[in-house]
DNA sequence: TCTGGGGTCCTTTAGCAT
DNA sequence: TCTGATGCTAAAGGACCC
């Protein structure tokens, strides 16, 4: 059986561990940039306000209902992250951690009667250890599983946030009440589809032809529908390395001036090759973008990128950066507004299993340069050794005018307990 | 003034070689 | 040498997820 685990509301919950006063209060948090926002408390969706609103738009009203506001505590909520998924680990050894919040696990061997006690001890262990209350689904495939999931969290009080579909009947019973909208899967493309053939629950979709799914739906769809039907097409995903990874931001004003851009896009790749020589791989191509507002009207969207392939592969942030500019110096142009930019590198190879080509240019002094930089960046702070592209002043910023502390990384920031 | 960031997988298409 | 059929790969774009 797969069972999905899913922290309720994570981030307002992260929030809320060390800082009781906001119990049953609603809370918000927002997105970097403080964008819109990406994550709220029961209270605040009771409150009607939607996910990924815009902050601007709604300061009025998180003031009038008085909801607090954070931005978003990326050190936090990814340290009780960890803490949650090692726990989770030690109630089986076959998980799959899907997402920041979330996690899949199979459970052989158990009757039902024994996993349902099993889970339980599961939520308990979480919810005394980390205070991050969580919700978890049964079933036999993982998108059932989802499924089972979305019931538990929906009727706490039902099902005390452990559902497990454990029969035909439930299956069935599960998906005639599933809209069509709300199936792990269908986005907003698929469900205009299905909703426009007169489908409104999942069970519908399911009564679908084979052949009409394949065709409209690819292979994904088609797969999602077996199981539905409770056909396993699905396994259990193997920790991999990333395949891309990405570093891009949104400017806080609009920036026409090439330095300032080039500075943030160096800025970019250089974090690049650091999460490249984090997962030890080396990447061998390298792409630029940079895009105008688009939610601006009257004014052309802009959003060009490039693509630049690499001689040899490479997590030297120096070669990176060297490329980067390559890039944007072909899109960048004059007279543009440009609201954000990014760096996305692919074409991964293993570090150690690297294969040099017969002439590179590559510097065999870089190595060693960023083994040292990354060991004194890890020791002593984030910013201690930069390099000349970067802002050194740091005179970009990002708004974050509701930042939390880090309770859980920072020693300063740990929580004190006072006595009355 | 003010609308996030980081991923995956699949299909289509263009270019190239056979 | 030209042409069409076939097959491969890479890039681009579209769908999805959190």
């Amino acid at each position: 059986m797969f069972a999905l685990v899913d922290c309720n509301n994570f981030y307002a919950s992260c929030e809320r561990v060390f800082n009781p006063n906001l119990r049953n209060q609603p809370i918000v948090v927002l997105s970097n940039n403080d964008g819109c926002v990406i994550a709220r408390s029961n209270e605040a969706k009771a409150l009607g306000i939607p996910m990924g609103a815009p902050a601007f738009k709604f300061e009025k009203i998180f003031k009038q209902k008085n909801i607090q506001v954070f931005s978003s505590n990326y050190a936090l909520y990814g340290d009780m992250s960890a803490r949650i998924m090692n726990i989770l680990g030690e109630f089986t050894p076959d998980i799959e951690i899907y997402s920041i919040d979330e996690s899949f696990l199979y459970f052989k061997g158990f009757d039902k009667i024994g996993l349902e006690q099993h889970l339980e001890q599961m939520k308990k262990r979480v919810e005394k250890s980390t205070g991050i209350p969580i919700s978890i689904g049964v079933a036999q495939t993982k998108t059932l599983s989802k499924v089972a999931n979305r019931i538990a969290k929906k009727y706490p009080q039902h099902t005390g946030g452990i559902y497990l579909i454990k029969t035909e009947k439930l299956r069935r019973k599960a998906l005639h009440w599933l809209p069509i909208k709300d199936i792990w899967g269908i986005g907003r493309q698929h469900q205009k589809r299905l909703e426009a053939l007169g489908l409104q629950k999942a069970d519908a979709f399911t009564q679908l032809d084979d052949a009409w799914v394949r065709k409209n739906m690819s292979v994904v769809g088609l797969r999602l529908k077996k199981e539905l039907e409770g056909e396993q097409t699905l396994d259990l995903n193997a920790l991999t390395d990333k395949k891309a990874i990405a570093t891009t931001r949104s400017f806080d004003y609009e920036y026409e001036d090439l330095s300032y851009i080039t500075e943030r896009v160096c800025s970019f790749a250089i974090v690049c090759g650091e999460k490249l020589r984090r997962q030890e791989s080396c990447c061998q191509s390298i792409y630029v973008f940079l895009k105008s507002n688009r939610f601006k009207e009257n004014t052309a969207y802009h959003n060009k990128g490039i693509s630049v392939q690499l001689p040899y592969p490479t997590n030297s942030s120096l070669d990176l950066v060297k490329f980067a500019k390559i890039a944007l110096n072909k899109i960048y142009q004059s007279g543009i507004a440009y609201k954000k930019a990014g760096v996305i590198v692919s074409k991964m190879t293993p570090q150690n299993a690297k294969q040099t080509a017969l002439f590179t240019e590559e510097n065999p002094k870089h190595f060693p340069l960023m083994q040292q930089i990354d060991a004194l960046n890890q020791s002593l702070g984030k910013h201690t050794v930069m390099f000349g592209n970067q802002d050194l002043k740091h005179r970009w910023k990002m708004r974050q005018n509701h930042l939390s502390q880090n309770y859980s990384t920072k020693l300063t920031d740990i929580i004190e307990i006072k006595a009355l």
